[in-house]
DNA sequence: TCAATATTTAAATAATACTTGAAATATGGA
DNA sequence: TCCATATTTCAAGTATTATTTAAATATTGA
């Protein structure tokens, strides 16, 4: 992962509306849910919230499909994993400090780098 | 952890100068670095490196020590942590999809809430 | 005390992000 | 076709954040 998509992603994730959008999604798990359905869940205003969504999907945290009227969104538990990856990647110097945190709902597909890739 | 707590630490290392230097320190492990040593390894300039040592210190992030006349900033692994705990709690519902992520240098300290706490 | 090194602060400017409300688009069903 | 529901887009105003330069503070050692 490259330090621009990851910031990207973090900026994404730093402001308390999109967090709780993607914290519901988390938690809903990769069927996740109807825009509305999560406009209800977070109090955030329909127009406001589809501003949001499109900054998660822009940093690839979460996905859309449309579903009869409904749009699903979900989250991207490959590309936030990668993140988290990233943050702990090399940890004290590649001293194996504790065991490496474990990938959540399902492998890490992005390629990550051992510290000194491109960048 | 407080969402606008988390919200504050994402939003800090949403920034590619920040996460750059954040991810020197995770490197670095406990023992931190001097605040003129991470200017060298990531090229900012030291005023702009001072504010945004200030921005990650304000969030959590790093602390920082006096010693003799350099001052040394290391990560703060727990609330780092608590952050990425944080980030996958209560995924899928709480239906565990895979082993929760373990924490990385050192336990964490920060309460954690299992998804209806304060917020 | 003086000079050198290390780091922070302040002030100014530039750039970006967020919210709101109204209007537009698309789908499904009577 | 017509209406209701679901979501997005647009435009305007407000607020927040980033970068730079110059000056200030603090520590060390001669």
């Amino acid at each position: 992962m490259e330090i621009k998509t990851a910031a990207a992603a973090l900026s994404a994730l730093g402001h308390a509306s999109r967090l709780a959008v993607f914290r519901a999604l988390v938690q809903a798990g990769p069927a996740g849910l109807a825009a509305g359905k999560v406009g209800e869940v977070t109090g955030i205003a329909p127009s406001s919230l589809s501003f949001h969504f499109k900054e998660l999907a822009h940093a690839g945290l979460v996905s859309a499909r449309q579903e009869g009227r409904y749009v699903i969104y979900a989250a991207q538990f490959e590309v936030m994993n990668g993140l988290l990856a990233y943050l702990t990647e090399n940890c004290c110097g590649g001293n194996p400090c504790l065991p490496m945190s474990d990938p959540v709902c399902g492998g890490v597909s992005s390629p990550v780098t051992t510290g000194s890739g491109p960048e």
